[in-house]
DNA sequence: CTGTTAGCGCATTCAA
DNA sequence: TTGAATGCGCTAACAG
């Protein structure tokens, strides 16, 4: 026979069951369970008793026991690499704001500096009911795989396959896009910026690239792997300002990468976009304040999350889901780092 | 008498429970369990069995059920007003690194948009060991206190309360100094920008911002009460630049501000720091790339999230813990737009 | 409409 | 050293 505990009228709010409400109100713990999960109808005498019960002990049941009774956690798993820069930061906004709505609450989990990443993951997913997962090197498709099959997983902003979710946003069309603008401002020897193998995002934008010389009947250039930090962007203009390697416009991965290559150039006497012209990828809060504005795609990137959030959900609950990778659209930022004229009000 | 769930060999990964393995290993769930948790001494032989099939199976005990039988969660709970900006991605990165090298998970929560934050808070409450929270208007005080005694609370950037743990930056010094400085440049109608009502960060800058006039004879302007961000950068300048508010420096609570205002007063043929020197707080990337570089005080953001996820193990854990409110350093960052000359290297 | 009861999966005491 | 049994707090049948 099960033993009731004790009610401990002591411990302030915490300690508080569902059968201390229970013994407040006069009633059983099933009654207490009806009203607060408001499944079977219930008398409103005994309704209002536990309510006000409830309402004074500021009741609120354990997470893990209803976990365990109801076999689900009401909670998503997000895995990302890091956070530096807006975009993660505006993808895990929307992601939360969107989960809450959906009354999940969100464990996160970075991928910076987890030696065992795989464990980790695993970990993390005995207390979700899903996984939303950013496609990078930082976690590489085992860590996906490894995963689904056991739990619901998304994808975000990594490659479609066939056998799991993916939310992502445009990049092959825009990163065409851009370049094109570029080539027409004349401009010939135009290198890209950043490493395709470094993930999805990327290697798409880099095949925009090659797609727009495609298009024009000109050949592009190999990429300049490199990564996508101001170090590696200081690198790369002082191979530039050496003449080690040579350009009339850079088309950049990423603003970070873009807004660093420009500084270096024009503390060395490099004048942008005369010179070179310079456009990124993401529209940073920087892009619209240094001089010349820089001219970029941006992602909207806070959607790209909920987007995430809500495929998981559908998933977990098993409702009917759209069909294939969704994919959300981006939009040219036009400034004047790619040689146009710069507008009057710039932003 | 409790019946052993069947041992669903169909399921791929998940589903495979404690009694599943104790099954393929030959023994009983409390041998599994002990090899697992090394608790009690188990003979190498069964230790030996229990391993594998644990490892064949790929069992990870369900954070629920354990929860349930521990009575603790082993994750931390994060309450944070948004993520805009690079203020509370570092915060959050220091965190979630510390929070997962103490072996905890960590559920986020973002305030922005949650109509009814304490039941919010609440409900968070019941699946984590303790909650850090951190100290603004947009997560007011009686979130805190209503939390607190139920589980333990780390307060973060707030107000030293002799009841709660609190770690926060340095405030009142740098703000003094930076105050100072600009002083020093010979500057007497200095205003301070952002609103002391909008959280103890904001407060205690302006308190030492009149501390430095104290400390010069000087008498310190009212506050500019306004929020930080960059349209209400945008509306002080205009203030500024019709003649409305007068001023020959800046005191900014934060850089958002203060490259926005910067922005502006130049759009209105302003020329800083000649006209109107300008200071802000926080040193995000758009400070060093903008013209004149912006002089602002620099926090090690990470650090305080590192900390706040070390203290409120400790308190967890029942740890000693140090004394009073922790308070890590700040430094100033001088570059230009103070009426500094331009440094060869600005980085 | 309401109370009783059987698990949810796991850690842990108590015997053996 | 090991297995059987109990209970963590809650939901969901199942009887009344």
């Amino acid at each position: 026979m099960k033993g009731r505990p004790v009610a401990t009228g002591s411990t302030p709010s915490s300690g508080t069951t569902i059968y201390s409400v229970a013994e407040r109100a006069g009633v059983s713990i099933a009654s207490v369970s009806r009203v607060l999960q408001g499944s079977t109808a219930v008398s409103e005498k005994t309704r209002l008793r536990v309510l006000a019960a409830a309402d004074e002990l500021k009741y609120v049941p354990l997470a893990a026991a209803r976990s365990l009774a109801v076999r689900h956690h009401e909670a998503h798993g997000l895995v990302l690499p890091e956070l530096s820069g807006p975009y993660y930061s505006e993808l895990l906004m929307g992601f939360e704001s969107r989960a809450a709505e959906l009354g999940q609450s969100v464990v996160l989990m970075l991928a910076e500096g987890k030696s065992d990443l795989v464990r980790a993951v695993r970990n993390l997913a005995t207390r979700v009911d899903g996984l939303a997962m950013l496609g990078s090197s930082a976690i590489p498709d085992a860590t996906v795989t490894a995963m689904h099959g056991s739990k619901p997983v998304v994808l975000i902003a990594g490659d479609a396959r066939p056998d799991i979710d993916t939310v992502t946003s445009e990049n092959t069309g825009s990163a065409e896009a851009i370049t094109s603008h570029v080539l027409g401002h004349g401009r010939r020897r135009v290198l890209f910026a950043g490493d395709p193998a470094s993930g999805p995002d990327v290697r798409d934008r880099y095949a925009g690239f090659v797609a727009a010389h495609e298009a024009a009947h000109l050949s592009a250039a190999e990429p300049v792997r490199i990564a996508l930090r101001e170090i590696d962007g200081r690198a790369l203009a002082d191979r530039l300002l050496s003449g080690d390697l040579r350009a009339d416009a850079l088309v950049c991965a990423n603003d970070e990468l873009a807004l660093a290559v420009m500084k270096r150039l024009r503390e060395g006497g490099q004048v942008v976009p005369d010179d070179i012209a310079i456009v990124g990828w993401d529209d940073v809060m920087t892009a619209r304040y240094v001089e010349p504005g820089l001219t970029t795609v941006r992602q909207p990137v806070r959607e790209l999350g909920a987007s995430a959030a809500d495929r998981l959900h559908q998933r977990i609950t098993g409702a009917p889901v759209g069909d294939g990778p969704q994919v959300i659209p981006t939009s040219l930022v036009i400034r004047s780092s790619c040689g146009c004229p710069p507008e009057g009000v710039s932003r």
